[in-house]
This record gives C-alpha cells, structure tokens and sequence, in this order.
DNA sequence: CGTGGCATGTAATCGGTTACATGATTTA
DNA sequence: TAAATCATGTAACCGATTACATGCCACG
C-alpha cells in the first residue's frame, strides 16, 4: 500500500522510469522501506491502471529504451490526501533476529553470545554505508522544493538512530550474559 | 516463514491451543512479531499438514472445545536448525509514518508537527502498555526452562529502547523544525 | 443486560519475495 | 576480459491483512 504512495510522492517531485525509483528506494527511503525492483515495476502498473501515472517512453542509443513516468492529476489528488491522512502509528517491527534471541534460551549462551556479535558486527556496517546517504540527498535536493531535503535528513537520522540502539542493546545484552565486551 | 518458527518455539515449551498461542504473541512477542489469530490458524494448519505437530482435541464443559496442539520430533529438529541457522541481518524497518515525514516537505510545518507530536503521544501510550510485560514473562516462565525469561526481557528491552528512541528522535525533529517543546 | 473472555475458523485479496530472463554498453 | 550500470519485466509462491462468521459463559 505504502510502496504506491512512496512512488506517487517520488513522481511528484519530478518524472521519473522505473530503474531511477528503484534507486532512490535503495537509497534515500531504504531507512523505512525496502523495495524489490520487480515490486516497483509492478506497482508502477498498478498505478498506470488506476489512472495515477503515465508514461511515455524514451527511445535511447546506446542505453535500452525506458519508459518515463509522470503523475496525473488524478495521482496528486491521492497522493495528498493519503499525506495528509490519518496517522495512527502502530509499533511495526517484524523481525527473525528478534525472535532467535527470543528462544536463545535453547541454545548455549557462546551460541548466543556469539549471534549478538554478529549482529553488532552488521549494525556497524550498515552504519558505514549509511555514511554515503548525504551524498544522495544532495544529489536528489536539486529536484525537490525547498524544505523537502530537512525531512529526508530526518528519515536518515532515524535510520542511524535506530542502528545505534541496535548496537547498545545487543552490547548490553552481551554484558549481561556476564561475558566482557 | 518465521511465524512457524515462533509457533514450534512456543510448543516446544509446552502444548498449546491456537488461542492461546495468539495471546502469547500478542503479549510476549508483540515486541518484534505481530500475529493476527488467524494467521495462527492458518499456520497451524501447515504445520500440522507438514508433520510438524500434532493436536488432540480437548471437549470442554462451559468453554469451547479446543485443539492442544504438540511438537513432534520433525518439528523439534526443523527448529533447532532454524534456530542454529545463519543469522545475517538484515535493516527491516517499514514504516507507512517515516514515509509520510520523508514527504512531509509537501505540508505546512505546523502539520508535520502535529504529526510528530501525535507520534510521540502514541508512543508514550505504547510505552505504558509495556508496563504489564514482566507479569505475563513470570506467567510463562513456569512452563519455561531456567534462562529462557532472560532473553524475553532481552526483547521486552529492545522494545523499550526502541521506543524511547522514537521518542527522542521526534522530540528532536520538532526542535529542528524551530518549535519549543 | 451488556461486555469481555474463550475458542475456531473461512474467503478474498494484496503486498511482497525469490528466482528467472535478457542484453547492450561502459569502465576498470 | 570481467564486472558494473542501464533497463524492464514474468512466474510462482507465500505470508499477511481485513472482514466476516459463530456462539457459549462468566462477571459486574
């Protein structure tokens, strides 16, 4: 449900084929939404279907053709009263790590010493990447209005935010297996 | 995919009926998984069909029948492998909310205030409902072995901290965007 | 007399994942 | 010459959501 709006707020800024929203999913909206590129093209059908989009295509040499897609009135309209609507948060963590802790009591706590590890270790990396994002939102800055960037900025924050959490908890958990960090 | 997984944890403590394993993961595991009971159901029933468990239905006086549902020997091994298996992470947040902040450039700024404060509101709410978690962990714990309660209030903590996190963060949106507290 | 707890499900739909398929061009 | 980038899709499957359906009993 979310992945059309996500698309809808993307072509609002500007037209846009499927492989550029792919990118700017893997990018830019990754701290809140992971999307197959499949999914997109999908969606992306989808919404050409309800009349939200069109698209025209590009013919290119040396480059295969691409279809580039822009909203329609039709498509504001739902973008901004989906924006503008309801908000009523639910707590929306799904996550098999979580539930392997869960029942680590089955396992040897090395075992689990040594998940909470590589956990840590993962938390970190993605951490690194995360170091590039500015780069990013700079580059799409120049086609979005004004203040648009700062909420960008704030997703990302929240990305690194969370990541950090991840970190102290598990290094917490660790210490409270009575094992040093 | 994991949902099973949780449901063969659950029953390898002890035998449960679908019902009951609906409020277990409504209360003890809401922290990194939701389950609507008729997924459960669902689920149940594959993993019956697979070999997975068993049930015996229980005929009660003044209550519903119910189905006691048991692990067999298949379903303890397809668990302890899931649960030794790799564990690469994956960053798995999808939030409809961080969606609309990220496009939050489109409102006024006292809209997206409104948006974050009503979040914090609904996050503090989550946070009192938390506040009933160490009962139902001593409720289970009786059926449970030795350190296992100690890795549920490893994700009763994650959840916490998560959502003191959330708070922090928006708490801190707010500020950037100029308003006091 | 109404609410909440106990208890189990079906049907329709959807959103998403995984794997597969193709193929030219640019860059290291 | 191999890898990365550009570019678009199909097929099969699955996990999950939403809505609906039923019905008794205990408690306040």
């Amino acid at each position: 449900m979310s992945l059309a709006h996500g698309i809808l707020g993307l072509l609002n800024y500007g037209d846009m084929s499927g492989y550029d929203l792919a990118k700017a999913f893997n990018s830019s909206l990754r701290f809140f939404w992971h999307a197959q590129n499949s999914q997109i093209y999908l969606t992306l059908d989808k919404l050409e279907k309800q009349g939200l989009i069109t698209h025209n295509l590009v013919i290119q040499t040396g480059r295969p053709n691409k279809k580039v897609y822009s909203i329609t009135e039709a498509g504001k309209d739902e973008f901004f009263s989906w924006l503008a609507g309801n908000t009523d948060t639910k707590y929306e963590i799904k996550s098999t790590f979580l539930m392997r802790i869960f029942f680590a009591g089955n396992i040897s706590k090395e075992q689990s010493i040594s998940m909470l590890k590589r956990f840590i270790k993962d938390c970190r990396s993605f951490l690194q990447e995360m170091d590039t994002v500015p780069a990013y939102i700079e580059e799409y800055a120049q086609i979005a209005p004004d203040n648009a960037p700062l909420y960008w900025q704030f997703t990302a924050d929240f990305g690194r935010r969370y990541v950090n959490m991840c970190i102290d908890w598990a290094e917490n958990c660790i210490r409270k297996l009575g094992e040093p960090l």
